[in-house]
DNA sequence: CCATTTAGTTTCATTATAAAACCACACTGA
DNA sequence: TCAGTGTGGTTTTATAATGAAACTAAATGG
C-alpha cells in the first residue's frame, strides 16, 4: 500500500515509529534481544518471508538500530546485531510485553520473566515512574507542549 | 498486502502488536491520551484517510482498546475514549516518546514534557527499573522462559 | 429551511507483504 | 577435490492494506 511517513512529524513517538512500527520490525528486535544474530536465525524463528526480512534489516540497519558486522566466529557469513540505539529500544518491548501479560494473557501464564542478574530478583511492573521511582497514577499525568511545539501546532491549524 | 497475524504467537510482544502494531493505532492511541474524542479531530489532526481511521477506529474498538459512546455535551455525535486497557498503554508510548527523544530528536528539542500533576516534578527518562524503582543498565537484566513455553519451543525446533 | 459540518462508505489506484522459485557463494564430508 | 547441503539473499507473481477522492446521509447552526 502506499504509506504515509511519520518522519517529519513534531511528535517523538512519530518518529519513533517511523523506523520501528512496520510489521516485523519488533520483533526482529525482540529476537536480537534474545541473542539471534543471523538471517536463518530470523527467518526460521519469525517464519516471516526472507524478502521482507531482508527489506527489514536493510530499515533496521539505515537506520542504525542493527549493524551488519563479519561473523564473529570467523567464518565468511555476517551477521546482524544491536547497536546501543537498538538496545535503548528494550523498555518499549517490556512495556509491550507487560501490556500483553496484563491484557491479553497467555493460558499457561507469562512465557517470559525478566529478571535483575545480580539479585536474581524479578523486574516488576514498570507502568510509569516518577523521580523516586514510584508508580504514579494515570491521573497524576499531565503533559505540556514546548513553546516550539505550541507554535507548530498552532501554524498547523491556521491552514 | 498480505499480513501475518501475531496473535497466536506465544509471545505477549507479538500479541499486543496485532492489537496496536498497525501503522496508525498508535498515533490514534496517542492522540487520544491528549484528549482527542472525535472521528473528525483524528483524522484533521493526523492527517489520516478517513476509511483507514474508520478502520482503525473498528479495531481497536473491537480490541477493547477504545469504546464509542454519545457525546457527552448532548450531541447526537459519538466520542471515541479509551478504555482501562488503553489507557494502560501509557508506558509503552512514554517508551517510545522518550527514545525518540533521545535518538531522533526533533531540532527544537523535545516537543513534549510529562510532568506529575501534583509535584509539578518533569517525569524523568523511564528506562528499566527494578523493584527498588532504580534504573538497571542492560547488561544486568536477563530473561528466563517459563517451563510452559520452553516447551512449545522445543515442539517448534522438532519440526 | 437552507448551508454546512460530521461521520462515515464506496471506488479506484498504489504499494507493502507473502509465497515460491531461483541463484551464487560458503561450507562440509568423503 | 568434488558433490551435496546450508546460507543469504533476489526475483517474480499474487494479494491485501493503505491512500485519495468522490459520494452519502444524518445532524447541526443560523
Amino acid at each position: 500500500m502506499k504509506r504515509t511517513s511519520f518522519s517529519e512529524m513534531p511528535c517523538s513517538v512519530a518518529r519513533t515509529l517511523d523506523h520501528v512500527g512496520h510489521w516485523w520490525s519488533f520483533m526482529i528486535v525482540r529476537n536480537a534481544f534474545y541473542g539471534q544474530t543471523r538471517f536463518r536465525e530470523f527467518q526460521e524463528s519469525l517464519g516471516i518471508a526472507k524478502n521482507i526480512l531482508s527489506a527489514r534489516l536493510k530499515d533496521l540497519t539505515e537506520a542504525g538500530i542493527m549493524k551488519k558486522i563479519p561473523d564473529r566466529n570467523g567464518s565468511k557469513y555476517s551477521e546482524y546485531i544491536l547497536t546501543e540505539k537498538g538496545w535503548d529500544l528494550q523498555p518499549v518491548l517490556v512495556a509491550l510485553m507487560q501490556w500483553g501479560d496484563k491484557w491479553e494473557p497467555h493460558e499457561s501464564g507469562p512465557p517470559l520473566e525478566l529478571l535483575d542478574k545480580r539479585s536474581g530478583i524479578s523486574i516488576p511492573y514498570q507502568g510509569i515512574r516518577n523521580t523516586e521511582g514510584d508508580v504514579i497514577p494515570r491521573e497524576e499525568l499531565t503533559s505540556r507542549f514546548s513553546p516550539a511545539a505550541k507554535e507548530m501546532l498552532m501554524k498547523k491549524a491556521a491552514e
